[in-house]
DNA sequence: CTTTCATGTAAAAGCCCTTTACATGAGTCC
DNA sequence: GGACTCATGTAAAGGGCTTTTACATGAAAG
């Protein structure tokens, strides 16, 4: 019952905060080892509980990986919102800043952003997700906001461009940046890609003229 | 004995086909249930032979999974290869058929596709994976013809372009080409998407001017 | 016919998932 | 304070999967 004791972890029959460090190993094993190398055993093992414990708070495996998938939508449309900063102070700007903050978290958490985009995983999510959409609408509100400046008869479907937005960044993110296996070949980091693809295509929407910088205001 | 049994199977001690027949088990219920729920065990007892078996022609379910990819890659490069057609009838109707090839393949072997891409399951194959490389190396042939009428100031680095044209099509096969669990709330299909895409990208390059559809030679 | 060897099986060890019955102890009510 | 309750932990066990090892089978070659 030393002070240190409760420093570093309560050793009580009761863990105390066993939901979350279940989720912070799920993703550091899937990290080192990929989804299919994951093993609630193991999770429970760095967590120091019995195998049988991660059921108190988790449904099954699958329901373990369902909330990383959940929780990492949260941040990652929490990141997204923050980087596009409602297009302050250029729309192009921060849509620099929302790739960018895209590929970042590709990046810094590939366990939670594989296994959000991970197809088979947990087969069908019945639940809509609403951070999810949450994340998709920072990209919808990026796009509409950067075809103000043209006339509406040139706009493209503001939702058909949030897709084209969505799978170029997605495609970016799982080819280049994510293990970083690929990168051997590859003569440019996964920011330059994005955006140089991200500025022809907007040049071909005619948001962007010929310079490569937009004519700020 | 009787002739019914030689008729589904040989009935034999030695199956005399099995490696083939196990991949295509592996991709079956890779398909149905994820690679995660895929297992070697059950790919056996879909061919009919004991879970032992597999291990006289794999060395273990990883190496299996790898063949998966490899074999996929091959079909990948030749059905690329072949949409291409070099170019012809004209570089951009070739490349309308590349674009829907990609997706083919995507929605037709979403078991091979997602183990040829799936980060994480193999975690570093030590060989380059030729038939990925010629799967590549179609795009690039594909983003050369298509620059050739640009003049070569204006052509932008051929494998720039092609890992844009790469990632595009990566990022609408994974996420709206396959499992089609996405398909409810968007109102377009993947080919629409990728071609609406591409010609924006095109016309960012001044590959395609502002008709939809190029001045045909 | 006999030998050879690729290709199959059976059995077993070890790990994981999941359930069930039981244990612990923090908070609550009298 | 003392007893109760219930969330949260453990232990044990069943069943499946992976992989290895020793053995079996039979097609092809000499």
């Amino acid at each position: 019952m030393s002070p240190s004791d409760r420093w570093r972890r309560p050793h009580s029959y009761h863990h105390g905060n066993l939901k979350e460090v279940l989720l912070e190993a799920a993703r550091k094993l899937i990290e080192q080892y990929g989804p299919a190398g994951f093993s609630l055993t193991e999770a429970a093992r760095l967590a120091g509980v019995s195998p049988a414990a991660p059921y108190r708070h988790f449904r099954d495996r699958d329901a373990l990986l369902a909330e990383v998938a959940r929780s990492g939508f949260e941040r990652f449309a929490a990141r997204l919102d923050k980087a596009w900063n409602n297009g302050i102070p250029t729309p192009l700007s921060a849509f620099e800043h929302l790739g960018r903050a895209y590929l970042a978290f590709a990046r810094e958490e590939p366990a939670s952003y594989t296994v959000m985009f991970e197809t088979g995983l947990a087969e069908a999510p019945r639940e809509p997700m609403p951070a999810a959409e949450r994340a998709f609408d920072v990209l919808q509100q990026a796009a509409t906001a950067l075809c103000r400046q043209l006339p509406e008869s040139e706009r493209p479907p503001i939702k058909l461009m949030s897709l084209h937005i969505w799978a170029i960044s997605h495609g970016v993110a799982t080819l280049f940046a994510q293990g970083e296996l690929q990168a051997q070949k590859i003569p440019m980091n996964p920011e330059e890609i994005l955006e140089s693809a991200m500025l022809i295509y907007l040049k071909g929407l005619g948001i962007l003229t010929d310079t490569k910088q937009a004519p700020s205001s």
